[in-house]
DNA sequence: GTCGGTTTGTGGAAGGTTCCAATTTCACGG
DNA sequence: CCGTGAAATTGGAACCTTCCACAAACCGAC
């Protein structure tokens, strides 16, 4: 039962984790009844449970989960793909997310891609070696064959605050969210409003926002200019923040920015006032999001509130739901509704 | 090879993931030689090698890491105990965990504890099942229970940003750090300091905080004084805001406050902006931690920043470093050195 | 050809569970 | 005391790898 000790430094004795066997030979029952015991299945009467919960403690025994996930074809592990954990919007998600699946009885993988379609890839893959029984996306960079790679695998996926058609998604309507920031600076008087992109962030929801923008700005007769959607970074994101103040300094300037997200609204927010331009004196600003900071009363931003336990709620419950009831059923997706709120980072223009 | 169908809807076939065995039987070989060329070990001949690749790629095997893991007792996977992600610092320092652990090909489970001892024994206990080669804890709720649970184990064990004596530890030298801000406090003219907690903060951290506060205020010739440490928080985590205001409105109230932590110096601007305090007109301010949110311009808090990407670093390679070469070593212990940041929240007394 | 040595390939055990069919034990009525 | 059905218990197969000792094939030299 004890294995040889294996050096002679007299402090490393080979230790080895008790197994359901030693937990029979102590209590002097088969494996299958401790097993019994353990799950709280089949029928084992009082007495033999007693002992067998007492060399259970004695020897400190706990069920190897990685012997069971091989014989159930089950981990009950699920991954979570995101793509900067830094990024408050994300770790409020990723945290809920947590809170849910584990609830459930999952334990959760959680792997930060940077926005790398390459390292989304090789991520992946080590979730699908380690037979995740689903998986969580929240940023997806629409990288084809990572798609593909993924849609082979017959594999849950449910996508988180964004979107594709062959899967489980739960998401903002970014119509609904993005009309509501430019109605609100429309009434307040703007007629020309900016667009920023954030380069970093998840490919498809960039997408259905910045048309959402192009479509409401129609609808409310203002024809969007091309130019006048920026896409805004540091530069080794591929984003140009420059390009956003060269284009203030213009004649006929914007009077108001939607932001694609807070996280960007909130660098515009620095980098305008850095520049002179006081927000919202100079220009407005709203994001999208509804993330903490931007609460502050400091930052004071204007912003359209996702509904984050919802997103994260409803988003463990499709991957669950998959897991636990089916692979092959049609896709479910839901459009939750997002709410506006009024800061003071907009107001009438000059 | 394949198994028969189902159910009668015409949609659901039996799935099964090719295995090893249906590698080796598609090209021909013995299990043995698929594995090492999966592994790239052993020798095999170049025409076996190409042969038995191309019949993984037409399978679309992937190996089974359950299976693997259980015959290595080893899983590549490691642990990261957090208290609360939705704090920036510990999102950022999760963040940088996880790529170094898996740059260094290991993945990474996270779990949020609320700061709830029994939750942290729940979630550990999970962890181990799953038989995690390892786990790092960046909060630390210090339930007894907890800690002997995790020591009884022989679970390698690293925190970050938290200390105990009986594991490998990285953390900043909070006698520094604490005595940096108070020193920059002293020299801005400032004699009556207050000190303020976090409720939900890591229990090690907080303590060794409270305590460097007090010796550094002593060195300093500025006795402190117990009802100028106040808990400050919402009240359902057991801090009460309502103290520290309490504070400021008596006679010759403090006029600068250290906050334990960033998190909570921010929380505080609010607090004392919303009561009709100036930041740093009437109080300064001086937090811990240095978050990205602490620099923004409009908020522009002092802080005394911990090297973050040092921290994540450090901690993986002790982690790992115990995980590879043995559990029975003495503990190692590293201190690393803050840095001061100063911004607009502190300035002279008035 | 045969011999030694190297390269290449193989079969089977081990790893720790769950599940199931089969067996043993038990309690009770006849 | 036997038979019966239910309750309690058990042994072995299966899950999919890795690892190791061993076998087979091959090669060049004599």
């Amino acid at each position: 039962m004890t294995r040889e000790r294996i050096v002679g430094d007299g402090r490393d004795t080979a230790f080895r984790r008790p197994t359901i066997n030693d937990v029979a030979a102590l209590s002097g029952v088969s494996k299958s009844t401790v097993s019994n015991v353990m799950r709280q299945t089949g029928s084992v009467s009082d007495a033999t449970r007693r002992r067998v919960v007492e060399a259970v403690e004695r020897l400190g025994y706990r069920p190897n989960a990685t012997a069971r996930n091989l014989v159930m074809q089950r981990t009950n592990l699920i991954g979570v793909l995101v793509g900067d954990l830094a990024n408050d919007f994300n770790a409020e998600l990723v945290k809920r997310i947590e809170q849910h699946a584990s609830a459930a009885g999952y334990t959760t993988l959680v792997c930060n891609t940077g926005g790398h379609a390459e390292r989304e890839g090789s991520r992946i893959e080590a979730l699908l070696e380690q037979r995740v029984d689903g998986i969580a996306l929240l940023d997806f960079t629409g990288d084809r064959a990572v798609l593909s790679q993924l849609l082979g695998e017959r594999v849950p996926v449910a996508m988180v605050s964004c979107w594709s058609e062959y899967a489980d998604c739960v998401a903002v309507d970014d119509m609904v969210g993005v009309g509501l920031a430019v109605q609100h600076l429309v009434e307040l008087g703007h007629r020309r409003i900016a667009y920023a992109v954030d380069p970093l962030m998840e490919a498809t929801t960039r997408h259905s926002r910045a048309e959402a923008f192009d479509r409401v700005m129609l609808r409310s007769g203002l024809p969007p200019r091309s130019e006048w959607t920026v896409l805004c970074g540091t530069g080794d994101d591929g984003g140009d923040d420059a390009a956003m103040l060269e284009l203030l300094r213009g004649e006929a300037p914007p009077t108001a920015i939607v932001a694609a997200n807070d996280h960007t609204a909130i660098r515009l927010m620095e980098l305008l006032e850095g520049a002179g331009r006081a927000v919202p004196g100079d220009v407005s600003l709203a994001g999208i999001d509804g993330i903490d900071t931007a609460g502050l009363s400091r930052i004071a931003l204007t912003t359209v509130a996702q509904p984050k336990e919802e997103l994260a709620s409803l988003g463990v419950a499709l991957l669950l739901g998959r897991i636990e009831s089916g692979y092959d059923a049609p896709p479910q997706q839901r459009r939750l509704r997002p709410a506006l709120i009024v800061r003071q980072s907009t107001a009438p223009p000059r």
